[in-house]
DNA sequence: CCGGGTGAATTGGTCATACCAAATTGGTAG
DNA sequence: CTACCAATTTGGTATGACCAATTCACCCGG
């Protein structure tokens, strides 16, 4: 069952700036972004690599290991590493690991994952409103009850925004759904955090959070997925207005 | 042997049966399996794991570092590794790690993807239609007519039909998308292959994805998204017949 | 000048050892 | 019982060495 006292080995914040060694992968990245590398070419072997950042072999066999689990690398034995075409075979977490690294998305990228979250959260809304089971709105109503708790003490409710959503993917009862909506509000989270220092966005959130908890709870697919689709369109307006700004040099 | 230039870093088969390094982290993950740990839980410290997978701590790191990424375990140092709740956050790489490991989808998890890949192509195929440009259509056209010599030479076109679907949604112009849609045919690539072991199957795909193509050439978004509707209902129903087997015991 | 073959250098894969710093643990003194 | 301290454990990291397969360069023969 749930276990209610025990650990609290809290599901708090996973990361935000990972540890030092998540540098490494880092300034690999950025390597093979500043050197003009293409998909097919080949990298420094290991030991050079090791020797340019000045670290053990270890570390950057460990750093590989990654890369190449996201798609961004091949490594072929005795041969050496190479890049793959990550824009089209890269793994979507290869972009999560990004943003966890402070590399900002480019402009492609945030209009992409903008209409893809719509698609996901519209789709997600209506599987939550067919299936909505007691346990689910309960759910709902506590990260709702928390959100207020969090405005009320002026804190950023930025995290409660984000478990609101989860839990509405989670109440589709589709896992894998969860998996990879999880993906898109990982690679965000930062920037969310800057989009509700702006105190008047959470309680206009807020309103909208609540209008789609009702709507699951009525069981009325249409009318959570419009209420879906109108409080994304507030969100994804924000990020228009950021790309906007940040080409006109911020 | 026979290849003339360098090396023909073709697009073709990226890892079916990973190498032996991979055979660590099955091994992990199942003795996180077999040990029934519950997230939260402790794992032996990296000494100890290398030593009962006979292996050096520098290959149990690398494993690690993997499982990490996806979001499988958290290392915290000079503390321990700790097991995460990998139902929840993990990441959807972790399910292609493992079928690439040979270890089948839960009988849940099959039907999320199903449930999901159904989502993301049907709304893949609006926006390809929307936004079809004429090189995307000659790529479908040129994935048609090598899926048409593969089925000639009597090879199994699994490989082909994947690159079809994958087009279609690289014809959205959304890259990110097309990670998210790749990594579902990751996951599922042998099982495909089993699928069009049945030489039946491959013509009548091979018409469906005709009419998919057309819909998506004339711009029409209904009719693209009813083809491929259409289409994936017969590969569903093989799904859902497989599960029933397996529950029955093969 | 060209083609092929051979040996050396390179490279990824792996293991063993050692050291560090922080976290954990255990026991002891107050 | 609490507070504090020392030994142990643990992840993080670097170094060195060896293996096998791949590459590459050189040389020889045609």
């Amino acid at each position: 069952m749930t276990n209610s006292p025990g650990r609290q080995s809290g599901p708090s914040e996973p990361s935000a700036i990972p540890d030092e060694r998540a540098s490494l992968i880092g300034q690999l990245l950025s390597f093979v972004a500043h050197r003009r590398l293409e998909p097919g070419d080949r990298l420094p072997s290991e030991r050079e690599l090791a020797e340019r950042f000045a670290v053990g072999r270890g570390a950057v066999r460990e750093a590989l290991a990654v890369l190449e689990t996201l798609r961004i690398i091949e490594r072929r034995p005795n041969s050496g590493i190479y890049l793959r075409p990550v824009e089209k075979q890269g793994s979507i977490e290869a972009i999560v690991l990004q943003a966890e690294l402070g590399i900002p998305l480019t402009e492609a990228e945030v209009r992409e994952v903008v209409e893809l979250r719509r698609i996901l959260e519209m789709q997600a809304m209506r599987l939550a409103a067919e299936r909505r089971h007691v346990e689910d709105i309960a759910h709902l109503d506590e990260i709702l009850d928390a959100t207020d708790r969090a405005i009320a003490a002026g804190e950023n409710p930025a995290d409660q925004d984000a478990a609101f959503h989860l839990a509405m993917v989670e109440a589709t009862g589709n896992h894998v759904f969860l998996r990879v909506v999880n993906a898109f509000y990982l690679m965000s989270r930062n920037r969310r955090r800057v989009y509700f220092a702006d105190g008047t966005r959470a309680p206009l959130s807020q309103a909208q959070h609540r209008a789609m908890r009702d709507a699951v709870a009525a069981g009325d697919p249409d009318r959570a997925e419009a209420a879906m689709g109108g409080h994304l369109r507030g969100v994804e307006s924000y990020w228009m207005e950021l790309l906007e700004r940040r080409a006109r040099g911020d």
